[in-house]
DNA sequence: TGACAAGTTGTACATTTGTACGATAATTTA
DNA sequence: TAAATTATCGTACAAATGTACAACTTGTCA
């Protein structure tokens, strides 16, 4: 019985994303992944790192003295359940709305949307 | 010098959408709206206004005995400063991949695509 | 072998968030 | 006019969040 998914804050969010990217990584090593305008200390990802832990999220495991984290729960799956929240709060669950925001501030190009066409002509088939 | 917007929380987010949608209301008004599994109470509601209008995203009159909200801020601002943060947080600031999401989990139809499309092409011209 | 560097652990703490009760004031109704 | 209703206001409070310091440990280099 895989343990209800808890709650990610904001900031939890943004350090699993990183991991994501990474793969696997050290607390410096998502520290140093972090853009530059982004003021945190090494100290405070690291508890962002623990939190996600005992969330469930990720894992760790001992190389030599450092923890390597890696991501445990599907990326997909956090990432459904962030984005339906989000849409849910911000545009009561529906998507165009959204879609349309992002066009209008030139957020995506043509192709982007030539490939997003082709994409759900092929889920329909 | 228009101060600075202040971060929504999502409780917050979700009452200041309720709003939008009728234009203006008390707090009756938006509690009625909430979804039927939303479970919080009148008061919550309240409380979630006045912070609200606290953070100088809505205002209020009286109109008899009852406080009339309204928003403030400009929709738009809002959402684009929400989807900001949003796609920063998630996928770095990437719109694309959040539009694949959506269309890997059906929540765009080909029409919404099309419609996307038009919308792009006059923006460019 | 002793000091330095790199890590972790425990802990802290102010703020924000989510949620709501109880008291009070005004309004309607019987 | 007394009771019921409807609202607001002040206040509360636990939990989550954002952020980080200080202490301890262990490996490394001179």
């Amino acid at each position: 019985m895989t343990q209800r998914l808890r709650s990610l804050s904001p900031s939890e969010t943004e350090i699993l994303r990183l991991l994501w990217d990474v793969g696997s990584g050290t607390v410096q090593a998502i520290a140093d992944r972090l853009p530059t305008d982004r003021k945190i200390v090494y100290a405070t990802v690291q508890t962002l790192l623990r939190r996600l832990e005992s969330k469930g999220y990720v894992r760790h495991r001992l190389v030599g003295k450092a923890h390597v984290f890696e991501p445990l729960e599907g990326k997909d799956k956090v990432i459904q359940s962030a984005v339906g929240s989000f849409l849910q709060r911000l545009f009561g669950g529906d998507a165009v709305p959204l879609v349309m925001h992002l066009a209008r501030h030139r957020k995506l190009t043509l192709e982007d949307v030539e490939r997003l066409k082709k994409m759900i002509e092929e889920e329909q088939a």
